[in-house]
RNA sequence: GUUUCUGUAGCUCAGCUGGAUAGAGCGACCGCCUCCUAAGCGGUAGGUCGGGUGUUCGAAUCACCUCAGGAACGCCA
């Protein structure tokens, strides 16, 4: 649990409070208030390790040039006993402070304290977490988008736990109403094709060759025994023949894909167990429903949708987002999640606003409820975007993806964008280029260490448990700006959980790569010119493969102990 | 039309809870293996941060307006 920025941190603020203070009881400023201010890294490294605003927010409360402030303040603070050597005054008035060697040798020591912790935080201990994402429909295969959203969702999963939430996956499985419907008609059409009838298939029903696998499959095993039955014994008999093993798919291909869920919850639940109508009796025992056209109509508008909405059709059926409510209901209400977090395709972010508008007529805290939005995954194969859609039966999908490019790469390439952002995603560069791909490059800064460990192993100059010994403080720019990173992990974390963003874990594990490359070339691990150096040197690469494991972790990417040469 | 996402180097994108001189990868060009893995490193070239106004000590970052592109707006889910 040690974050090694904020340990810094906290001791510049106080030392800057502390004389602060004193400035007011030497009368030198007036007696307000200190303004809020910052102590940040600031990217230009000349100008020090930590950079504090002080003296510019409190310009105005102090009616004082800045720098005036930053003066005052630089000539009554003491930095005996601290971890910082010394301060300049810069620029409009920064003030920026300079880092001892000791942080830096104490950093590397606690990486290497905490191992496979490192990173770790506890901001949201004691506090559960429901993260829902895929739920694709369990009528066919899953597409693109799903593999995103498994990959996002997965991720921010896994940020959450790493934060201290007790945290559980989810699939909702939508095993009921009308897309069931939809499967069971083409379920039907094909086998009654297979049985030799001459009917075609709906133009809106599914067309894909998994269908027809079904029906086949069904069919051998009962030939022509569901022929002549009534319509609804048939279609019965082929959900419950077909529905069963395209969930058990669901599973296989999201675990082959290393998302292991721990709930599958499923819709039909909702309806069995009387949930779906009891959302409507709620509503309208509260007077927030109507009926217009033979339908119940939710008075949506009043709790801040952009329109009143249908609960149940003229036909008695309800629609999709009554079940909805009452799965959210339950997540929220009956099941007492302090965060439920939905990872949705942003085709959805219409409905969002309706799904919160009901629970809000129910009472339920929205403020619970978080959605993520992930925009569409456009796929290009020869510069040319494929047609993404789950109809068509012609989409490439998570499984024949995963056929394409490593699961690695797969795992990294949905990560290093933010849910946000429109994620082109080039096939032929991931599976062409492959050496190029990013993961590669994080992987081999992983190998590179664990070969440069080998080999002071067979040459006797590192031994697994030597006793930390007074070791010289790392000097070259490539140790301290490697240290430098390897300190700012946790803080990573904290803010990657806070914002569901695990793109910024990916960057972080490419921008240590990248300074771990340069400390390879410039230091020297076994040349080094003492044993003391070179022990301190191998501490370091000790520090950065965890810190590369950790990230990788997070999001359940492999870190190999070999790489093969190109 | 309404809602929403995006617009930063030739391409793909970082940076966005306001900070000092706007970054990386790819592509182009030039270098670096008698030395711990060259799937690596260094250098050169490349920018009116879509445009405008405002907020303030300070704006790629915040607010409003505007232009361009994607997406959603069903008694489908």
């Amino acid at each position: 649990m040690t974050n090694m920025i904020q340990t810094a941190q906290a001791q510049l603020k106080e030392i800057l409070l502390q004389a602060m203070g004193q400035l007011v009881a030497e009368e030198k400023i007036p007696a307000e208030p200190i303004p809020a201010f910052q102590i940040e890294i600031p990217a230009d490294k000349s100008h020090g390790d930590f950079a504090a605003n002080i003296a510019m927010v409190s310009a105005r409360t102090f009616h004082m040039a800045p720098r005036k402030i930053a003066e005052l303040l630089a000539a009554h603070f003491t930095l005996t006993g601290s971890y910082f050597e010394r301060a300049e005054i810069a620029g409009p008035g920064f003030l920026n402070f300079f880092l001892r060697k000791t942080w830096f040798s104490d950093t590397i020591q606690a990486v290497l304290t905490e191992q496979d912790d490192y990173g770790k935080s506890d901001t949201g201990a004691g506090k559960r977490a429901l993260v829902e994402f895929v739920s694709a429909n369990p009528t066919g295969p899953m597409h693109v988008g799903n593999a995103r959203g498994a990959a996002l969702g997965d991720g921010i999963a896994s940020l959450l736990e790493w934060t201290g939430w007790h945290t559980e996956r989810e699939f909702y499985v939508n095993d009921a109403g009308n897309q069931i419907e939809k499967f069971a008609t083409s379920l039907e059409v094909r086998y009654l094709q297979k049985c030799g009838q001459d009917v075609t298939m709906p133009e809106d029903a599914y067309h894909g060759a998994d269908i027809t696998a079904h029906a086949e499959n069904f069919y051998l095993q009962n030939g022509d025994k569901f022929q002549d039955c009534d319509s609804k014994t048939r279609r019965d008999a082929l959900v419950a023949f077909a529905l069963p093993q395209n969930i058990a798919g669901l599973e296989r291909d999201l675990k082959s894909y290393r998302v292991v869920y721990d709930n599958w919850y499923k819709e039909s639940k909702l309806h069995n167990d009387g949930s779906v109508m009891k959302i409507v009796q709620a509503l309208t025992d509260k007077g927030y429903t109507y009926e217009q056209d033979g339908a119940i109509w939710f008075k949506a508008e009043q709790f801040g949708a952009d329109k009143d909405f249908v609960l149940v059709r003229a036909n008695g059926i309800p629609t999709y987002i009554v079940p909805d409510i009452a799965y959210h209901c339950d997540k929220l209400v009956t099941r007492n999640f302090d965060k439920a977090i939905n990872v949705l395709g942003a085709d959805h972010h219409g409905y969002v606003p309706r799904l919160k508008a009901a629970l809000k007529a129910l009472d339920v805290n929205t403020d619970k409820l978080d959605v993520v939005l992930m925009q569409m995954v456009i796929l290009l194969r020869d510069g040319e975007p494929i047609k993404v859609s789950k109809r068509s039966g012609k989409a490439i999908g998570l499984v024949s993806l995963l056929e394409e490019i490593p699961l690695d790469a797969a795992r990294f390439f949905f990560n290093m964008r933010e849910a946000n952002s429109h994620f082109e995603f080039d096939l032929d560069l991931a599976v062409n280029q492959s050496s190029q791909n990013p993961v590669y490059y994080v992987q081999y800064a992983h190998a590179r260490i664990c070969s440069i460990l080998r080999t002071l192993q067979e040459e006797g100059l590192y031994l697994e448990g030597t006793p930390v010994k007074d070791l010289p403080a790392p000097e070259t720019p490539q140790e301290i700006e490697l240290i430098r990173h390897l300190a700012v992990f946790p803080s990573e974390i904290v803010n990657a959980a806070k914002n569901y963003d695990a793109s910024r874990i990916t960057k972080y594990a490419m921008e240590l790569a990248t300074l771990f490359h340069r400390f390879y070339d410039n230091c020297s691990v076994k040349n080094a010119e003492t044993p003391e150096l070179r022990e301190m040197r191998t501490d370091l690469c000790k520090a950065v493969r965890q810190g590369l494991r950790n990230a990788m972790a997070i999001l359940k990417i492999d870190c190999p102990e070999r790489m093969e040469k190109k």
